[in-house]
DNA sequence: CGACAGCTTATTGTATACAAATACCATTCG
DNA sequence: CGAATGGTATTTGTATACAATAAGCTGTCG
């Protein structure tokens, strides 16, 4: 997409998943604009994506306000998630190719290493569990399904704990990957879908215990 | 929304279902505002709701064109939809009230007696079967599920025959409704979230055979 | 005191002008 | 003859002004 509008979506969304705009709080285009240093034009754009995303929310008179989730709101998308992604793992069984696999390895393999470092290194596990997860989207090859997923992988929720990276989560998200990865090696979608269904169950119930116990400001693309 | 953003959102959608605007063709803002008697600035609302709907699809460089639906992604969709639409019901028997249940045993009658007349009554029966599914999912009470399933309901496909409407499956519908109905009354998701799938499934088969046996230009609001 | 009417202000919706990007076409050069 | 290049036309993106709508406030009346 074109630049303004790109960069006023990627703002609002970073100001929303930080914290910096709190939740329920209403949210004027103008004011959005000078943050973002362009016009409204753009800003209103970027707000249809985000309303789409559900990271923000119209009431009946069109004005904006941050999304403000409930616990229930929360396991309500990750069940959906947990479908989606069983269905994609199920697909993808079929579907995939030697050279994605190898990527998929690939990825497992540099999460495991983040993880293993002396100081565990929270970024680099992120990043390859995204392009892990990635991957099996890809190889499930249906593009309706990739967007829908987009709506519910990340929650525009403020995590407030450093345990949502709790080592032994993360040890577990590893051996679960190494799971679909081997039900990818013998074809089984019906098992790659159960351990995917798993893998996000755990990750929701993580996700709301780290919730609860809230200290610190955190990112909210959790560890699955 | 807005009012003109609205009627430009109805009027482009409708010409892409009537066929009016032809599958892959290059659609233009200004001709479509002129087309809507807008200006631009309604009308790329409208096509970008369009976009997330997956009616219309934009190429690198961000030119429109009306979306062009293999089989195999109508399948696709489908397939999508009868997963979100079983796990609808199955969320719905576990909430539905008796006041919903009521509605949804009202409509189902109507749209019997609308196979039933002398004359088979297609709309009055499309009419009765959308608010039969549209109580499911208000049942089902999450908010997201609800604006997944807006996006794979309706395809942007124009159906080239009169036998979707054919008597067999409509009496079919009815009958699958009716067991859902039994289903909820014995609050068993698990049974309910089954005929659904069959439901649905058995309306994408239906859908495609017409499909394939093109005649005549209809609507593509298949009667699931 | 409370509710309501009318005014004022705040906010979003739409039209339009212009800027930027891209496609299209013709012409030239190898 | 084909590929590359440049210029022109087409199309989309952005800013801005203004219109329409909704919210909030104030003062009046019951």
């Amino acid at each position: 997409m074109s630049r303004a509008s790109d960069r006023a979506y990627d703002h609002i969304r970073g100001m929303i998943l930080s914290g910096e705009l709190q939740s329920g709080s209403q949210i004027r285009e103008e004011a959005l604009a000078e943050l973002c240093g362009v016009s409204r034009t753009p800003v209103r754009d970027a707000l249809r994506r985000l309303e789409t995303e559900m990271f923000v929310r119209r009431n009946e008179s069109q004005r904006s306000f941050v999304a403000d989730w409930s616990l229930d709101d929360l396991e309500d998308a990750f069940q959906l998630r947990a479908m989606l992604e069983a269905h994609a793992a199920k697909r993808a069984a079929a579907r995939i190719s030697r050279d994605q696999l190898a990527r998929m390895r690939f990825h497992n393999a540099q999460l495991k290493q983040a993880i293993d470092a002396s100081r565990p290194d929270v970024p680099k596990f992120l990043d390859n569990n995204r392009l892990f997860h990635a991957l099996i989207v890809e190889a499930a090859a249906s593009e309706r399904l990739a967007s829908m997923l987009l709506q519910v992988t990340e929650q525009p929720v403020v995590l407030r704990t450093a345990r949502q990276y709790d080592l032994e989560n993360l040890r577990r998200s590893h051996h679960e990957h190494d799971e679909v990865l081997i039900a990818f090696d013998n074809r089984d979608g019906d098992w790659a879908a159960a351990v995917m269904t798993a893998h996000i169950r755990r990750a929701f119930h993580a996700y709301a215990e780290a919730h609860s116990t809230n200290n610190e400001i955190g990112k909210s693309n959790m560890a699955a």
